[in-house]
RNA sequence: GGCGGCGUAGCUCAGUCGGUAAGAGCGCUCGACUCAUAAUCGAGAGGUCGCCAGUUCGAGUCUGGCCGCCGCUACCA
């Protein structure tokens, strides 16, 4: 048994969930439930991202504390990751005291190793970013929206070069850190450009975590919130926490923040004396119409409207299936339709549907067993290992399309014995008790995409239990359908959708 | 400017070490079937693998150049 800890960005609570931040988090669960099947020890962590100037600033325009602004919002996301069946083990916030804790010591300890030194900062801030700007980059419209002001403070720098060489061995040493390997080369670019060291603490505001050695001063937010996957693991809090799960660290991250995450975060564990550096596994964006969902068009659609147009189930397939993870990926209403009727209500639906028709038909409502040597089993073989490859791999779609092998297979099976032809008996018996084998493993197989429809499912085939309870890879060899399980005929799983 | 990636059927993409790889799914056309959610199964049409040149007995697959799109990064105006 192995440990697996993956945690998601945590999300800025100047932002109400869209389907980007779905996008992350479903794939992070996917993931990890298939992890679950393996009877690996998962630790899935997402949450919220809490401090800085511009939820300082929604609050007070919200004549509201920062606290409850940053409260509201948080739940905000904890509601949408519920409704679409997000199994976290934890939800971090960084403003919980835990976190405060672990910043606070994580950056003593670099503090005290010698890589943060105070500097003066005199010039151009961009409220937007957060961050500081050069005067170029600085336009009359930003300043007349105020956007960029003046800004003279003392700050606390982090000596990030002073790893380049210890990235550059590390990441040469573990060709596999960052997954898909083209965002590899970005990271090495960055590192191989040469860094500089950054600003990493602010005085011109108060809500953040306060450095320890200055008084006046609290950490700047990417510094705060890169923090929370170690304060998750038990960082500062609970060093036996810490050091079972933390070498386990895997971070599902956007392609917008490799920096920060690929070079600024292995730089500060470094720094503190981590030296178990952490992988990564980046994802590019959701495209709609050719452009990064923004704050317009699709965007306008929430995950919550998807899940009411798809079913929870529904729209995590369709969106996990429909985008290769890495590259972007558009995706557009009509698309993911598509995907959930062909798919799901053709052939996954269709098939348990008249499966179990079939069984009330010709058995009597009681579904038989299987063939324990049959050529079918030859199928579940492959597909299982492609599976459990593209869930290694972390590429959902490529694991569900192989899943999704073994449905074709037997719809075509089913075609080519026609039990709906043949009398009662065992001839009829044995065909119906393959098709409802390869039923019961597809239900498994599928789950980490659709953990309740594949419930369902399970239920609809008799079988007791759940296969969100199964271990694979045993619970995936071929010829466990018991027979003389009670087969439900019911409605319809996946509702063929028309427009 | 530098580094890197991409450009293969209408769409989304696979193509490992150069040699039955020109493929899959969807969509489309035709046929079959009727257990099932007008679902399923079969067959077919459709591509000069961005362009040009080269290496080779043989190149989506290697080399050079070009065009187009994109990412990271630098800098000069």
């Amino acid at each position: 048994m192995s440990r697996y800890y993956l945690t998601t960005p945590i999300f800025y609570v100047n932002d109400a969930p869209h389907i980007g931040h779905a996008y992350s988090v479903l794939n992070g669960d996917a993931v990890t439930r298939w992890h679950r099947l393996l009877g690996d020890e998962v630790f899935y962590l997402t949450g919220t991202d809490e401090h800085g100037l511009k939820v300082q600033r929604a609050a007070e325009a919200n004549g509201l504390s920062p606290q409850v602004q940053a409260d509201r919002t948080s739940q905000r996301f904890r509601a949408a990751w519920a409704e679409l069946g997000v199994a976290n083990d934890e939800f971090i916030r960084t403003t919980e005291p835990r976190h405060h804790r672990a910043v606070q010591k994580l950056m003593q300890r670099a503090y005290d190793n010698g890589y943060i030194y105070s500097a003066t900062y005199d010039g151009w801030y961009s409220v937007a970013d957060e961050a500081y700007i050069s005067q170029e980059d600085v336009t009359e419209e930003d300043l007349k929206a105020g956007r960029v002001e003046r800004m003279t403070e003392e700050n606390y720098f982090f000596a990030l070069s002073a790893f380049e060489e210890q990235l550059l061995d590390w990441y040469e040493a573990n060709p596999h850190n960052i997954t898909p390997e083209g965002y590899r080369n970005e990271a090495l670019g960055i590192i191989a450009g040469g860094l500089r060291d950054i600003s990493i603490t602010r005085t011109s505001i108060d809500w953040g975590i306060p450095v320890p050695w200055a008084d006046g001063h609290v950490f700047y937010v990417w510094y705060d919130a890169l923090t929370n996957y170690a304060t998750a693991a038990g960082y500062g809090d609970d060093e036996g926490r810490f050091a079972a799960w933390w070498p386990s660290a895997r971070h599902l991250i956007g392609k917008d923040i490799i920096r920060f995450h690929c070079v600024y975060w292995p730089a500060m564990l470094l720094a503190a004396g981590v030296n178990d550096l952490p992988k990564f596994h980046v994802h590019g964006w959701l495209l709609v119409g050719g452009k990064k969902m923004g704050k317009s068009a699709f965007n306008q659609i929430s995950p919550s409207d998807l899940v009411s147009d798809f079913g929870v189930d529904g729209f995590r397939y369709a969106l996990l299936r429909d985008t290769p993870f890495g590259p972007d990926s558009e995706v557009s209403h009509e698309s993911l339709q598509q995907r959930y009727n062909t798919d799901l209500a053709n052939n996954f639906g269709n098939l348990l549907q008249r499966a179990c028709a079939l069984v009330h038909r010709k058995c009597g409502g009681v579904g038989p067993a299987p063939d324990t040597d049959h050529p079918l089993a030859d199928v579940v073989a492959a597909v299982y290992a492609d599976t459990a490859e593209g869930w290694e791999r972390f590429q959902p779609s490529v694991a569900l399309e192989a899943t999704w092998r073994l449905i074709r297979d037997t719809n075509e099976y089913l075609q080519a014995t026609e039990p709906w032809k043949t009398d009662p008996g065992s001839v009829v018996d044995t065909i119906l008790g393959n098709v409802l084998e390869s039923l019961r493993i597809v239900c498994i197989l599928a789950s980490p995409a659709m953990p309740f429809a594949c419930e369902v499912a399970w239920g609809r085939l008799g079988l007791s239990g759940s296969p969100l309870d199964q271990r694979l890879p045993e619970a995936a060899e071929w010829g466990q359908y018991p027979g003389g399980l009670a087969v439900v005929d019911g409605e319809p799983l996946f509702p063929r959708l028309l427009d």
